[in-house]
DNA sequence: TAAATTTGTAACATATTTTATTACAGTATG
DNA sequence: CATACTGTAATAAAATATGTTACAAATTTA
């Protein structure tokens, strides 16, 4: 499985630049995502941590952008929900008396590094403005 | 979570790569891994139904390569463990009254659509032999 | 032919991760 | 002061991944 962090974070930032002037609330925005509002602060306070977005408390409070859309990139979002893209790695630490088992997490590693790689240039070449100027 | 599927199934067909005239039993592949005998039987399951092994039952049985692993690609391994790359979607369904809402998950699946070309033109490039090489 | 070993598979159990819910203190607005 | 938000903790529920037990069927070998 694989969680809807990058995703839900994406929307609320295409939500976000949609309505640059406006303080959205969670529940507004948890609306749009259909998700319960409470998931939607913990991703907005993950956007805070980093700068991307403000909030502001009380009636009529909210949250929106603190960044510039054109220089925001999804590698950044990227960044911020997952740690790295890849194939995964079995559960236990594999045998280390075997030649296989002793080297195999590195080679996979090497692999998904170069993955990441590619993953990330072209993540790096969209803007969150583009991705929200196809709506 | 993202399941140990793809790196378990590389350990298997590269220990049956560096033990090309044996039967390995699950018991033994299992030791490598470090993993539950029945599940390394699970994932031979699938390798057989792709006819990538074949696998004997009985005393001395076990479970050979079946394919010249200079012709086996981890694209091929990677298509038959997992479906796709991506970043995730959000779990539910969302909003489709709201543009934004009612748009996404297409957005979305276009740019995991490119991130699969890119990461399946590295994966071709690469077989199980030259993966089994590097031990 | 009998004993031993191995696959194949089902059924069930446990662990882990992801998502949802409830609750409430704190803060700003009007 | 009433209202409507954020922020966050605590807990519950759902989904997925991994582990275990059990045993029938197949094959070898003594």
């Amino acid at each position: 499985m694989i969680s809807g962090k990058f995703a839900i974070t994406i929307h609320i930032l295409t939500l976000l630049h949609k309505f640059p002037n406006d303080y959205l609330s969670s529940e507004f925005i948890a609306g749009s995502i259909n998700l319960n509002p409470v998931l939607v602060r913990k991703e907005i306070a993950n956007l805070k941590a980093h700068h991307v977005v403000e909030s502001k408390e009380g009636k009529n409070g909210g949250t929106k952008l603190a960044v510039n859309a054109a220089e925001l990139t999804l590698k950044q979002i990227f960044e911020m929900t997952f740690e790295t893209i890849g194939l995964g790695f079995a559960k236990n630490q594999p045998n280390p008396d075997c030649p296989v088992g002793k080297n195999i997490n590195q080679h996979l590693e090497n692999l998904y590094s170069e993955m990441n790689q590619k993953v990330s240039l072209q993540l790096e070449g969209i803007s969150l403005e583009d991705f929200s100027n196809q709506f």
